[in-house]
Order: structure tokens, then C-alpha cells, then sequence
DNA sequence: AATGAATGAGACTTCATTCAT
DNA sequence: AATGAATGAAGTCTCATTCAT
């Protein structure tokens, strides 16, 4: 009589709708609402599966997080030389993150910035980051890095002229050199 | 008769309590109620001086980006060489903003990162600590540069073990040699 | 363009509806919608003129109360004897509450209760109808028979079968000898 | 396999666990998940053993009624005497009921005096208390005397200060006398 | 010029109940 | 027989904005 009554998966679906909600209307615009129309799910269903907006919150960025370390993975393990993962690295940077996950990745940092309940994701993730570098890098320079690309990401995305890739691959160089 | 009818200044206060009020409840929390409360100042009074909520932030963040900017730029004209400069640069990593300041800064990015509307701020921030940069080096080496303290500060605030000031030393040293 | 912009008196008449709908359909059945609806008033008036709930129900409350020891109290005042003043407390009895009067004390009391914030309703309510008492009878007997109109209400309104005024009248009698 | 699926006196710990969450939180806030919560039963397993809310709280009010009547049963028929018997009456008062079936009682008459239906749980109490009464002193001593021990009971309850145990003693003998 | 009062929209959450298993 | 999953209705409350003064 009703609609659908079994649905597995609907977890995982709230969970993917929630990053698509946020990447478009940030955590400010976030609401159950507004999930559960991207979802296809009745509103009662966001908190009979997450106890409040936090628990929704802090379960998206947790798979954001992971995906965006799975995939770094990824592209290192797939590098055989120092040069071909600073490549790869370089390349990173400057193909950028999509407008999406750059969103998300600072809608993070901002949740991390005030609520350290938060903070657990952005160490996880950095910490991952860096245990890929440290593949072909030695660790302090790993940690440089780590820090390097973060930055000119940045600036990539906010910046009114970026830098250009000669100037991303100049920067690697300079701060990977002993 | 009434309360204080003239009140020069009211502007101003309202744009003041709106960093104090996004510093504490981030750009999602931010309310004309609250915003109105921590100025000391009748809610009516918000959208009269302002159009709407829109308004209000962009003229806030803009005060605090140029605030930031000209307390980078005083402490870069002290510097007499270009070690000072440098030392400034770390100190000011090492040092970290303010929590407040912290915040602050992420929900601007956040904000910019989505909508393009606020990335003149951001824009405009930049550029001029790039200027400030390079009056003590040449403008790669300040882009550079820029990019790096930008991703050292980031990862201070939001890492579990973050570099120490040695290596943060050592990162500009790496970063600034041709 | 807009209804009514200018209701005076429209604290009170939410204040009175309150009590309406209490009184039938219970504390427990009591929402701010039909609060609204039964004053009518928009639903968003109910939070902008009362903080929340509770400060609804204190409020109605204690109207509740005063009106009824105010109209003690004049029924009191107007008994010249003893003999007089006990007639007036034999009628009251037997006339009983109105049905909704009766419902709202019991609810009052079952919140007094619970929460002693609500205690201090009751107590005042009880201090100004022992003090009615007191004016024709000794302050011991003026407490003791306050707490028999007590019990004999409650027993007429919830009993199978309840005393008859000859009965009462035989209550207050032995109650008020010495 | 799975779990407990035998488990006599379910019902019944349901019934107790209803009482203790209307002794905390009120007829008003009383619901099938606390309830099941505090039973430490399934959610779906309230309304497979009870029609609904309204089955519940009549179960639940009629075993607090009967088991309220049973003990005040048993401490009058240890009574040998009349004197006997009303210092049961006066300790009874003046222990008074504790802090639950206090609440437990007042929700019982607000809701009694609303809804006819609970009325037949009170009037079987009542005529039970006078029963016991009747055991030791003439019936109409008896109902005045049950109906100044509930007037009696309330004031102590929600007085601010309450009679003393001498003048529980003094209102029982004057009611008592012809 | 300035504001207190007011409101409709929408936020999160809890709930009784239903249903497939 | 029993229950976990699910949901639509309704709960309280906050909000940006409007309007009469």
C-alpha cells in the first residue's frame, strides 16, 4: 500500500546525498530537509538512521575524507621512482581538486577549526597523506610537502592569477631539495 | 525621551559583534538575532543598516581581511633584511593566529570556495601579502612562499603532531633558495 | 496587505486559551498549535510572546489561580458571621468547580508535583484561601478545614458516589468544633 | 539463535516500567520508546502487547490503584483498636506517600477528571480506603475521615509549610467525634 | 531615522503506529 | 509470536524579514 519498505543501502545513500547537499549549499545550507529530497527518502528516515545533523555531518566528511586519501593512495602506489611520484604529485595540485571536493575539503576545515570533535578526521586523513608520501619521501620532507601542496591548493582555488604548473613543479623541487 | 537616538558608530559595532558571533558559531550559526544581541542592538536595527545577512558578512569578512593584511604588513616593514623578513614569516607560523582568527579565516575560504561573490576578498588578501612579501623577495619566491605559510599554517591548526618551529625553518630556508 | 499588524491584548487572550485547551484536552494534550488555533493567532506568535512552553503553562497557571482565590476571597469578604462565612464554604463545595476548573487544578497539582517550580503556584493559592479562612475562624481550624474542602472536592469529583451537603455540612461542623 | 524469544512477565515488566516513566516524566511525557527503553523490551513489542497508549496507562493505573489499596488493606487490619486504627490513619498522613506515588496519584485524578473512563480506577480505590475504614468507624465517619486524609495528603504535598503531625492528630479526632 | 511587534517558513526532533519478515 | 525498520504527522523552536509607528 505504501512505498518501498525495504531499502538497504539507504544508509549509504543519506550519507552520499549529505556531501552532494554540502558541496552545493555548504554545512550552513545544510538541512534534513534538504537531504532527504536529494536522497529520495522521507524526512522521518534522517533521524531514525542518524541520531542529529552531527552524526550526519561526521559520518559524510568521514567518507569524504577517506575517499580523498583512498584515492592519493592510489596514484602513489602507482609511482615507481621519487620522480614519478613528485609527477604525480605535481599533477594533483594542478589538475585540482574538483570545485566539489574543494568545497567539502574546507567546509571540513572550517567544522575541524571550531569543533574539535572534528579534528580527528583532517589528522587521519593528513596522517595517511603523509605515510603515502613517505613512500619515496624521507618524513620530514614528506611533512613539507604535505604542507607545501595543501598551500598552493589553496591558492590555486582562491587565488586571482594562480600559479602557473611551471611554478607548482619549481616548488617541489625547491622544498623536496636538502 | 526615548533611549539613545544617536548612535554613530552602530554600524561599525555590528560588523565587530558579527566576527565575534561567526568566530563562536561559524557562518551556519549566525543569526541577525545573535548578531543583534552581541552588538547591543535591536533587531529591527540589522536590516535597517544592512540589506540582509548576505551584506552583513561580506562587509565583516572584508574587515577582517583587511585587518589581517595590515597587521601582516606592519610586521613585514619592520624587517630591515631579508633574514628578518624571514624570521617574521616563522614567527608568525609558529605563533598561529588566534583561534578566533583561525575560525575566521576557514569559514571566509569556505565561503569563497563556493561562491564566487566573496573571492574578491580573498583575492585581495593575497595580493597583498604577496606585496608584502615582495619587498624583501623576488615574486616567485614570494608566491612561492605565500603558498607555503598559507599550508604550514593549516596543518598546525588541524594535525595531530604538527612540525615544529625547526622545521618550519626549515621549510622557508628550502622554499626561498633559488 | 497583511491581517491585523497591531493586537494589543493578545498576550492575554493566548493566555486564556491556554488554559481552554488544557482544560480539555490536558497538559498532556496541550500544544502550542492548538494554543494558537484556540486564540487565533498565528503559530509563530506563540514562541515570540512566551519563551517556551513552560512559560505558558506558569503563566496560565497562575492566572488560573489567582482568579480563583480572588473569587474566594470575595465570597468570603461578603460573609458577615461565622455561621455566614462556613454557609459560603458549605456551597462551594457542593457546588463544585466547574468541570473545567476542576480539571485544571488537578493538573496544576500533578505538575506542582513533579516540578517544584510549579510549587510556588499552589502555595500562594493555598496562603490566600487560608487567610480568606482566617478572617471568621482561629488559624488552626482555618487550616484544617482548607484541607477538608480539599479532599471532599476532590471526593465529589471522582467518587462513585459523593457526600451529600448534608454530609458536608456535618464535616465542617465537626471539623470547626473546638 | 537469535535472542530471548521467551519471555514471560514481558507484560508485565512493561506495566512497571510504564508506572516509573509517568512517576519521572509525567502522563505527558510518557512514550512507547521510553517505556521500552526502561522495560529494556523492543520498541515493536508495545504495541504487540497492548492496543495502545491508552491500554497502557489504564493497565498501568490500575495496578498502582490496586497495590496502593492492598497496603493501606493490610496496615488497617493490623489495627485491633479504633485508636489503633487512626494512628495508622495519622502516620500514614504524615510519612506521607513517596516522592512517585505522589505524581502517580495527582496524574491519575487529572486524568480521571478529564476522561470518565479512568474514573471507574479511582471510585474502586476509594470505595476500597473506605472499606477498610468501615472496618473500625461508622460509615459516614468513615468517608469524612477518607476525604480529610486526601485533603490532608495534598497539603502536605504542596503547602509551603504543612501542617504538623500534631495537627494531623487534632483534625482526625475532630472528625472523628460525633 | 529607527524599531518593537509580528509572522510564515522552515529548522530539528519525537512519536505512535504500521509492515515485512 | 515477535520485532526491527520505517514513516507521516506533529511537536517545539529559530529565523529573516516586513510593517506600523
Amino acid at each position: 500500500m505504501t512505498g518501498r519498505r525495504v531499502d538497504p543501502g539507504r544508509r549509504d545513500r543519506i550519507v552520499e546525498a549529505t556531501l552532494e547537499v554540502i558541496a552545493a549549499a555548504g554545512v550552513a545550507g545544510t538541512s534534513h530537509r534538504k537531504v532527504a529530497a536529494a536522497a529520495d527518502v522521507p524526512l522521518g528516515s534522517m533521524t531514525y538512521h542518524f541520531a542529529g545533523m552531527d552524526e550526519l555531518l561526521r559520518e559524510a566528511f568521514t567518507r569524504f575524507a577517506d575517499r580523498a586519501a583512498d584515492s592519493f593512495d592510489a596514484r602513489m602506489a602507482g609511482a615507481r621512482t621519487v620522480a614519478d611520484a613528485l609527477d604525480v604529485v605535481a599533477d594533483s595540485i594542478v589538475a585540482g581538486a574538483g570545485q566539489d571536493d574543494l568545497v567539502l575539503t574546507y567546509e571540513l576545515y572550517t567544522l575541524a577549526a571550531r569543533e574539535p570533535g572534528y579534528r580527528a578526521i583532517t589528522e587521519g586523513w593528513m596522517a595517511r597523506t603523509r605515510a603515502a608520501l613517505e613512500q619515496h619521501l624521507d618524513p620530514l620532507t614528506a611533512r613539507l610537502l604535505d604542507a607545501l601542496i595543501e598551500g598552493l591548493s589553496i591558492h590555486r582555488a582562491l587565488d586571482r592569477d594562480p600559479a602557473g604548473s611551471a611554478h607548482i613543479v619549481e616548488a617541489i623541487r625547491r622544498i623536496t631539495r636538502r
